[in-house]
DNA sequence: CGTTATCATTTACACGTGTAAACATAACTC
DNA sequence: GAGTTATGTTTACACGTGTAAATGATAACG
């Protein structure tokens, strides 16, 4: 099953540095969103289930750890939108946010920069 | 609120051609979607509720038209997962589907075309 | 050791979602 | 006009989600 918005968060905490405890976890995103530490270890809780964590016993508390790769959700994630609104291609996605003026100058300078190193592999 | 998945499909019916009956609508989801009339019918009462499409009598049936503008709804969704993923930011996004392999050649030469296009307003 | 502090696990609960079945109502048919 | 048909409206129900409170277990403390 699908991870939900909020176990994101936790899996953001995780994949910027693990493994980790739960308060750890609860000290990072607690501010933040505003969660007690309940919500924190159900949110653990599910995303074991989900297979989505590893939790190694370490004494009296358990270090998780990531299962899902970052870059697997991303995928998965992006995948999803791009299917759902825009017919599966880059450029219409990319446009949209043009049209919206979302593209700063630097995103214009990296995609220049992106669109030449296609090119040199090309050939 | 937001429009869930299953709700969306229906307003994409809209997006396509608009006003349209209940049962126009369930001709063109029911077979893809393998939804029932009852399923219809229900989602386009929450979308009624969620203020997201307007409903006129036509006899003895409604004809149903979307308020929430398709542009509206795709800037949400992209923005959402463009903040949640990319750090709101476009050029990483290009460069993921990049890496992913999924930039297909119309792609490339059309984001070759909207950079120039942009080359081009600029001065 | 019995008590407290520390964690984790279980249970809870309201709300949204997907997916209809049941019910209501008005028009159409014989 | 009573029964069938076509629509729409209400109700349902299981499951996921956000958000914890309650409970259980275990190690540390006095």
């Amino acid at each position: 099953m699908a991870i939900s918005e909020a176990e994101a968060v936790v899996m953001d905490v995780l994949w910027r540095e693990a493994p980790r405890t739960a308060e750890e976890i609860l000290a990072e995103v607690g501010p933040t969103q505003g969660w007690q530490e309940g919500t924190v270890k159900s949110l653990l809780n599910r995303l074991l289930r989900k297979k989505a964590v590893h939790a190694e016993r370490d004494g009296r508390r358990y270090l998780y750890t990531p299962l899902l790769a970052r870059e697997q959700y991303v995928s998965q994630e992006s995948k999803g939108l791009l299917d759902r609104l825009f017919g599966g291609r880059v450029a219409p996605l990319v446009a949209h946010f043009s049209e919206q003026r979302k593209l700063s100058k630097k995103d214009i300078a990296e995609l220049r920069k992106l669109l030449r190193e296609l090119d040199d592999e090309q050939h």
